[in-house]
DNA sequence: GTCTATAACCTGATAGAC
DNA sequence: GTCTATCAGGTTATAGAC
């Protein structure tokens, strides 16, 4: 089939390998994938796969990390831009998510499902919840109100918008669609903001 | 086969394996549990299970249809109720799914993901959008707000009450100690409404 | 109805040729 | 590095005794 002859391109085996365990990995979760299908889907034998990555679960455990960072990693620079207001910071926060889930729409049932299981945890590895800590984004969230629970309140953002992709079966079945199911996702990128700046406003 | 002596250790039996298999594939999802665990949890052998039940696959059909009808049949009732105003139904959705999530953590998180995993549609079965449709509750909303898409105000209200449930394992570490998590989701209790009427009021 | 034993198949991983 | 062939162990489902 494909031939490996581009050194520009840099197709190599191992990634051809972590790119079809990417796809296979998120279609068919961790259990329910075969190395067979990872290495059929990557065009290559079966044996090339435990020569560049020891196990299933190893080549399993570097994509999930990849996935966590993709996941979770997005709100970083967002959350500690001390250029952008309060406000701002949330229309970019509901945008880069809307982006984002639009391009992996499985991203976080994968990731967090994969999580709830837990084949061993490697939770450990990784924390986003100190992303919040300190950030610029809580302080200016204390400063508009202090009576306001960081965590309650980010988890109202992000649940609204990342609700819609885990639960997506429901609601294609509920509009119909992809093109209505991208649609409805599209006005929630301007509906968000506003239903969050009508609770800042509320006491 | 006419004999009906036996009709009451035989329903025992029986549910002896489903609430077995309601526990492990819950726990292990389907693709990641053996017949052999469900076999062990309920006390009885491997060989029973396919007697009462043909197939993993059909058992499993039976324990999900349950769990889908658990996750959304909820709602039915509350959104249907005339004699309660559209506030009222908010503060209800919110305190029932509370209740029932708090029994049942890992339930929103097990049905959406084995929707998305998709091993046969029986997607097909189960309609839990319709629900929604012509009910007393988008009729008040539309009375009160003929602007708001019944379905992007619902699923704000359920992404915020579901999906700290669905993000369990990274609240966990976020706020530590399963205590510390009841009493975040207790205090969504009376947060959530508040910021739905809120949402209602600012236009 | 319930068990033991086993058939029939599948899956991850490796040995060894090229 | 990459392949074919195969092993060792695990998994569902069933046959047959009680």
């Amino acid at each position: 089939m494909a031939k490996k002859t581009n050194t520009e391109i840099k197709a190599s085996t191992e990634e051809k390998i972590k790119e079809a365990a990417r796809t296979v990995f998120t279609k068919k979760g961790y259990a329910g994938t075969r190395t067979r299908d990872i290495a059929e889907e990557a065009g290559i034998n079966l044996a090339l796969l435990n020569y560049y990555f020891r196990s299933k679960e190893k080549l399993f455990k570097v994509v999930m990390i990849e996935k966590m960072q993709k996941l979770f990693g997005i709100l970083s620079p967002t959350l500690n831009d001390a250029t952008t207001s309060l406000d701002q910071k949330i229309v970019l926060i509901v945008n880069l998510y809307a982006d984002m889930l639009l391009k992996n729409p499985d991203l976080p049932i994968f990731v967090l499902s994969e999580l709830n299981l837990n084949h061993d945890g490697f939770g450990s590895d990784f924390q986003p919840h100190k992303i919040l800590g300190e950030s610029v984004f809580v302080k200016q969230l204390h400063a508009k109100r202090p009576d306001m629970n960081p965590l309650q309140f980010v988890s109202g953002i992000l649940g609204m918008i990342i609700f819609p992709f885990i639960a997506k079966p429901i609601f294609k079945k509920a509009i119909g669609s992809e093109k209505a199911f991208e649609a409805m996702i599209n006005e929630r990128r301007a509906l968000i903001p506003k239903w969050v700046k009508a609770i800042l406003k509320t006491k």
